[in-house]
RNA sequence: GCCGGAGUGGCGAAACUGGUAAACGCAAGCGACUCAAAAUCGCUCGUGCGCAAGCACCUACGGGUUCGAGUCCCGUCUCCGGCACCA
């Protein structure tokens, strides 16, 4: 009988991993294996994986794919040496919380804490190395405490700030909505068409931060997927700021006093204040940002927001009329949701600026491609050299100048359609002949030079919108006072309760439910102590988990958000791992959060995670997994019946990584059987003898491939490799030696823990698999002493030859011209041999 | 439209800086064991012609560079994800 026998094996003990899984759980716990020394630990690593919010189904496959996989990092980390930290917590506030709590009428008070049991059950489980007493969950007052902590910290250095502002509101449900609620401008939930309310919102300056939040991604060893979405998102743009002279038009005064809007001032100059439109526009011209100011000769009109403050101003007598109604029409058509793509709609306000480069007036119209919330809110128009122009002046018969010519054309060749391309200057004055892009700085410089322009570089980027008018978040900690006005509720006084109430249903006053509350809502001011009210708006979920990270190893600290001594060992983050969905918002906030705590002096570094990888998607048998196709994967039911180890090591070898993985229920068989082999190969292995050597080569090259991978987080190869390296044990009527068997019990570890643990007890260890060092590597033995060469003729592969590793070319040339089927394709001498080395031999005839 | 990513056997997938395409696994077929089945073990398994040896073809499609291309270059198509009138 061989080792890989049927009957020998079926003596043996079988293979039952819901025992062995339970018994090294509970003894995990008993011993504190996964326990992390944070004070001493030596060679700290803090390997982080994305919270997950606790939602009410349970923990589902994509978060479970997702964990192992920072586990197995975790845990290969720990076996190189270092002292490993894998927290885990719960990102429970929101209004997916909320949502789900009114619809099965439940409070989330209760509701929630349930829901975290069970993901808690669920994911100790899954056999992860979480350290569970570092748990954090961003609705406990000691938690919110810090958040709430953080919002005064940046209304301290300004960056906290108040501005009417639109949000979505839906006419059904009565209720605001987060943008991710709105899908194609209907709610998700019932349909019905969005509209937009302004309300009174909160805001982080995150803007201020733009530059920074672009150029550190530089340095930054994260998927570059994920920095060109944030780098996009960002969307920086450099050009310049114009201004536009009015023409004097005396029918416009009486209606910019009638419109109550302030042109007067004029106290804020160009480039004060990039956000803000209204302070931008001075009292006698309107500024346009632009990317082309080398186009400038070509801006035959101009184009104001319909929400811009000018338009009242501009607009003559005569289109008064026409211009209200049409702003009327878009403000409609914002309700219903803004269309892109439609055809372009405006009006004339008869009103004339002067455009600064030729000196002459052009018109100013109002249309709704052009959006208030990007750069000044207005535009100048070049019909010749930009599409949307092109088609907006084609409609209205505006003139359309050519200033650019592109290859083979000249000043007079007409525009079929815009052209964006680069080349030379025309129509362009002085600067005709010169090359478009490179005159860029010099129109710019000339503009400057007479007042009429600015360098400037915009950002696509909008400040954070931090309010929520709604129940289950953390209250932003401000009141006001009748005579302090705003006050910031003082550190000492934190955390700002959130009341346990049962009516916590928004309602259509679009005021959070919290304003209902009037023992909550009235309280003494901080300052004078006189009569005041809370604020009734939480913050955004983003929030909670834009810290989250610093609070781990403190977690359940009173006395500080995040201990100093304990922050610079263990931070920044050495690798986090998440979903790619959450490249923007979360990752990016984060970063703003952690810069703005470093320059106000409670971090040493500004950039949270050292490292970042998104991990990718499980879908099931070629579909999406949702709830509505009934075909998600219940981990619980799969763990049940093939044991969490073999779970966990199927997610793994499902595809790579980070582009996620076809489950396919057949698949899993595979992985069972394999840690089955593993199983028996290691009961039966023997310690007489000497190992094989050629099985400890294979063995040793097996140990690198492995760790190369795992360090690559390309787990399904490292996983095919043990595979391999099983099937060579297993080959041929002999029994495995246990030198051959041990150190692959220590690579499947990772993967498999409560198996390897189990086999390495019983080989005869006392402490933890996790405990030793990872099996080193040896080249020496890893060295093939005979290698197959392919032999190609021409290119074509003729055969293979058995050579000594080190064979030199004259000898591999001799062996491979004996092979047959290579030299009846060789005719007299090649022209020319390509010998690469351990790889092929190339006659060329 | 723009920005990412991807198209390889029946299926999930491999392939280091250009060097034997399909490792590993699933499914399928045949065989061993068994009264039988399951499990287990062994063999076969890209397509075409062929008993075989072998030859030809094959990495979405069309070109190119090269001794040699899944990999590099040019063009085309399809799918997935994100952004969407960003001046």
């Amino acid at each position: 009988m061989t080792a890989s026998s049927p009957n020998q094996s079926a003596a043996a003990e079988a293979y039952e991993p819901a025992s062995i899984e339970q018994k090294w759980q509970q003894r995990w716990r008993e011993r504190g294996t996964n326990s992390t020394n944070l004070q001493d630990g030596e060679r700290p690593f803090y390997a982080l994986m994305m919270f997950p919010y606790p939602s009410a189904e349970g923990l589902h496959v994509g978060n479970l794919f997702a964990f192992t996989g920072n586990d197995i990092y975790g845990r290969f980390q720990r076996l190189q040496g270092h002292t490993v930290f894998e927290p885990l917590g719960y990102d429970a506030f929101g209004i997916h919380s909320e949502n789900y709590a009114l619809k099965v009428g439940e409070h989330p008070m209760r509701l929630i804490p349930r829901n975290i049991a069970n993901f808690r059950r669920q994911l100790e489980r899954g056999g992860l190395m979480v350290d569970w007493r570092y748990e954090v969950d961003t609705t406990d007052p000691g938690y919110y405490k810090w958040t709430q902590w953080i919002f005064l910290e940046l209304y301290k250095r300004g960056l906290a700030y108040k501005k009417r502002a639109a949000v979505n509101w839906c006419p059904v449900d009565k209720t605001v909505l987060a943008n991710e609620q709105v899908i194609a401008g209907q709610c998700e939930r019932c349909g019905s068409e969005v509209e937009q309310r302004m309300l009174e919102q909160w805001f982080f300056r995150i803007t201020d931060y733009a530059g920074r939040l672009l150029d550190n991604l530089d340095g930054l060893d994260w998927s570059e997927t994920t920095k060109t979405a944030q780098r996009n998102w960002i969307g920086r743009s450099s050009g310049a700021r114009v201004r536009f002279p009015l023409a004097a038009d005396p029918g416009a005064a009486p209606h910019a006093a009638a419109s109550g809007i302030s042109t007067a001032d004029g106290g804020s100059g160009p480039g004060s204040d990039a956000g803000s439109p209204e302070l931008a526009s001075s009292a006698d011209s309107i500024e346009v940002f632009t990317t082309r100011p080398d186009t400038i000769f070509g801006a035959t009109y101009m184009v104001l927001a319909p929400e811009h403050p000018l338009v009242d101003r501009i607009t003559t007598p005569g289109q008064r009329e026409a211009v209200d109604a049409y702003r009327e029409y878009t403000r409609q058509q914002d309700l219903i949701s803004r269309k892109v793509n439609k055809e372009k709609t405006g009006e004339f306000t008869g009103g004339h600026a002067v455009n600064p480069a030729t000196g002459q007036l052009i018109p100013v119209w109002v249309a709704d491609y052009v959006l208030m919330e990007y750069g000044t809110g207005a535009i100048m128009a070049v019909p010749g050299h930009d599409e949307r122009d092109f088609e907006f002046a084609t409609k209205f018969s505006l003139p359309i100048v050519r200033v650019v010519a592109g290859a083979g054309e000249t000043a007079g060749t007409p525009l079929a359609e815009a052209y964006s391309g680069g080349g030379t200057l025309v129509n362009s004055g002085e600067f005709n002949g010169q090359d478009a892009e490179q005159s860029i700085g010099r129109i710019t410089e000339w503009l400057h030079a007479t007042g009429a322009a600015d360098a400037q570089v915009n950002y696509r980027l909008h400040d954070w919108c931090i309010s929520r008018q709604r129940y289950w978040g953390p209250p932003i900690p401000i009141v006001y006072c009748d005579s302090c006005g705003t006050v910031p509720v003082p550190e000492s006084q934190l955390p700002v309760l959130l009341p346990d109430v049962e009516d916590f249903r928004p309602d259509d006053t679009g005021v959070s439910p919290l304003a209902r509350h009037e023992q909550w809502y009235f309280t003494d001011c901080p300052s004078c102590g006189g009569k005041a009210r809370r604020e009734t708006d939480v913050s955004d979920t983003f929030l909670d988990s834009a810290w989250y990270f610093l609070r781990y190893p403190s977690a359940g600290r009173d006395d500080v958000p995040f201990d100093a001594e304990l922050t610079k060992k263990w931070l920044p983050v050495d690798s986090y791992i998440g979903g790619n969905e959450h490249a923007v918002l979360h990752l990016l906030y984060s970063r703003f959060i952690t810069m703005v705590l470093h320059d106000a002096g409670h971090l040493a570094f500004e950039e949270p995670f050292t490292r970042f990888r998104a991990h990718g998607l499980i879908i099931r048998e070629g579909a999406k997994m949702s709830k509505s196709k009934g075909n998600v994967v219940n981990p619980d039911e799969f763990m049940d019946r093939w044991g969490v180890d073999t779970f966990r090591t199927f997610l793994m070898f499902l595809g790579p990584y980070e582009q996620g993985g076809d489950f396919r229920d057949q698949g899993i068989s595979g992985v069972r059987r394999f840690l089955e082999r593993l199983w028996s190969s290691s009961l039966v292995a023997t310690n007489e003898g000497e190992p094989d050597a050629s099985v400890l080569r294979k063995l040793h090259q097996t140990i690198r491939k492995a760790g190369e991978d795992i360090s690559k987080l390309q787990y399904n190869t490292a996983i095919a490799a043990m595979m391999e390296y099983m099937n060579v044990l297993r080959a041929g009527e002999r029994l495995p030696h246990r030198a051959e068997v041990d150190p692959l019990i220590q690579l499947v570890s990772p993967f498999a823990p409560h198996i390897a643990e189990e086999l390495w007890e019983r080989r005869g260890n006392e402490g933890s698999v996790f405990d030793v060092q990872w099996p080193t590597f040896d080249p020496e033995l890893a060295k093939d002493d005979t290698i197959t060469l392919a032999v190609q003729v021409g290119g074509r592969l003729r055969g293979t030859i058995q050579v000594p590793a080190d064979v030199t070319q004259e000898d591999a040339l001799a062996a491979a011209l004996a092979e047959e089927g290579v030299s009846k394709f060789v005719t007299g001498e090649p022209r020319k041999v390509i010998y690469v080395k351990g790889r092929l031999l190339n006659l060329v005839v």
